[in-house]
DNA sequence: GAGCTTTATGCGCTAAATCGCATATTATAA
DNA sequence: TTATAATATGCGATTTAGCGCATAAAGCTC
C-alpha cells in the first residue's frame, strides 16, 4: 500500500507513523539514518524543507522508499466524497 | 506505472524523461515550478542534493507525485533474473 | 506528585542549495 | 557549415538545512 506524498507535512507523518510502528525513537532512527534526533523531528513536523539525501536515508532506514507516480485526483478517496 | 526512486540519479533521470514526453524545455519546467534553469539542470544530473520543495514543485508541474511504500527487493524484474 | 525518557526548541556555526547573471558547451535545424 | 535553441557550467551573493550543544517541553511509569 503507498502512501501519497504531496507535502512536507504529508511526507514527515508518513514517517513518523512507521517509525512508531517499528517502536523506534526519533533517536534511534536518527542513527541508523546518520542524521541526528533534532532533524528528524524538524522533518515529521515539517518544520523545515529537508534535503532529498536525508529523505532517502531516512527512508531506507525504515525500509521505505519513494515512488513517483501520475497524479491521481481521487486516490484513496471514496466515490461518494467526490459529490 | 510507477517508478522507483531511490537515488538523486533516478530520480533526476524520470524528471527529465517526463519533461521531454512533455515537449518542455527546462526553462519553461523551471518557471511553472518556480524555480531557475540551471537548477533543473542540476536536478535532472543528480548534481545537487535538492530540497524537498524543489522536488515538490518540480513534480507538481509535471503532474507527477511522491509515493512513499515498503520496500521492494525485486519489482519490475523478470522473477528469472533472481536466479 | 517524582523521576525518567522522549520530543521540541533555541542559538551560533558550517556547508550547501538556490538565486542572478553571464557564458560556455552541446544539440537541433536549416 | 552556420545559425539558433537548449543545456551545462562558473562565480559571487543570499538563504537555509543540518550540525553541535544545551535545554525546555511533553509523555510516560511508578
Amino acid at each position: 500500500m503507498s502512501e501519497l506524498a504531496r507535502t512536507p507535512n504529508q511526507i514527515g507523518t508518513i514517517i513518523q507513523r512507521a517509525r512508531k510502528k517499528r517502536g523506534w525513537t526519533q533517536a534511534q532512527l536518527a542513527e541508523r539514518a546518520g542524521l541526528r534526533q533534532e532533524t528528524i523531528s524538524l522533518i515529521e513536523n515539517g518544520g523545515k524543507d529537508a534535503k532529498l539525501t536525508s529523505l532517502l536515508s531516512i527512508l531506507a532506514a525504515l525500509d521505505l522508499e519513494f515512488k513517483i507516480d501520475a497524479r491521481s485526483r481521487s486516490e484513496h478517496r471514496d466515490i461518494e466524497a467526490l459529490f
